[in-house]
DNA sequence: CATATACCCATTGACGCCCATATAATCCCA
DNA sequence: TGGGATTATATGGGCGTCAATGGGTATATG
């Protein structure tokens, strides 16, 4: 499977180390299998996380902007400038930096939630709660959703 | 057979492993013969689980959203962080997560419905109970009924 | 030199792999 | 075509491996 998909939640330890989940670290290309990037979510108070190589990704969908626009320029400056790269040690651990627990609330439990094509890391609180607050919002339109699930070819 | 059809009742052991049925195994490509993917259901307590061909189709289709819409984020959080993949063993059997079972009902056997392109997996009593209700449901409108099932080609 | 971070080692529990058996289904040949 | 033999499926259990977690120590970096 190489999209991160389910939730996890890990411990904190006192050094600050939490295990990637051993099912993300094998979506993460062997190349750069020790490396990902870590940025704050625009909509909401959690870590967005992937592997380098979605950098280019990313480009691309700020660059489908109008490049004249306000947003391009506050996409661009709000999700680059505050991406930072950490590294997996041996055992699957990385450290989250400081402002970036401050932002999302996260204190001795980091809560992963599989997006596909990156993850988020939330209080676990706040996660289940926003996971619950989707399905809902989602539900009041259930035409959709059903789309989405059950079409075929 | 390419498609999950028939309903089979198998126990879950003390490891928690239940025996995906046979035909079942066979639905599933020859190269992802051993893992599948499973989430809730959205519209019955009943665990649904398809091969992972399935969740890359679904993944395909989110990414066409508008990135920065908040159905994108709804979407993926809901579809994703629900959805677990777990392996089949070598003699076919796969662990049903703990949430997902009790949001089934599910203790110590499963009952697995096959509905074509995906299966659902149930507490017996309440699958059992769903099978009737649906074709009860079903059999008050008759004329649609037959139209499905006398259609020529 | 002091703090942060990477590496090494250890522990625990969960999970995958292997082997075994019983029952059911299929085959094969006289 | 009958009946024994072979194969497949569902199920049970032992055991090694891996993932998550904790802690000691070396090393880098300012």
């Amino acid at each position: 499977m190489d999209l991160f998909v389910s939730k996890y939640f890990n411990k904190i330890d006192k050094k600050g180390r939490v295990s990637l989940p051993s099912s993300f670290r094998n979506v993460l290309p062997k190349a750069n299998r020790n490396e990902i990037i870590l940025y704050k979510s625009i909509k909401t108070p959690s870590i967005e996380g992937c592997g380098v190589g979605r950098l280019k990704e990313i480009a691309k969908r700020i660059n489908n902007l109008d490049f004249f626009s306000e947003d391009y320029d506050d996409f661009s400056t709000t999700i680059f400038s505050e991406i930072v790269t950490t590294n997996i040690d041996k055992e699957g651990r990385f450290l989250i930096p400081e402002e970036l627990k401050l932002y999302a609330g996260i204190k001795t439990e980091a809560a992963f939630f599989g997006q596909g094509h990156y993850f988020q890391i939330w209080d676990q609180k706040k996660g289940l709660q926003n996971t619950e607050d989707s399905r809902r919002r989602l539900l009041k339109e259930k035409k959709s959703l059903r789309m989405i699930l059950t079409q075929q070819k």
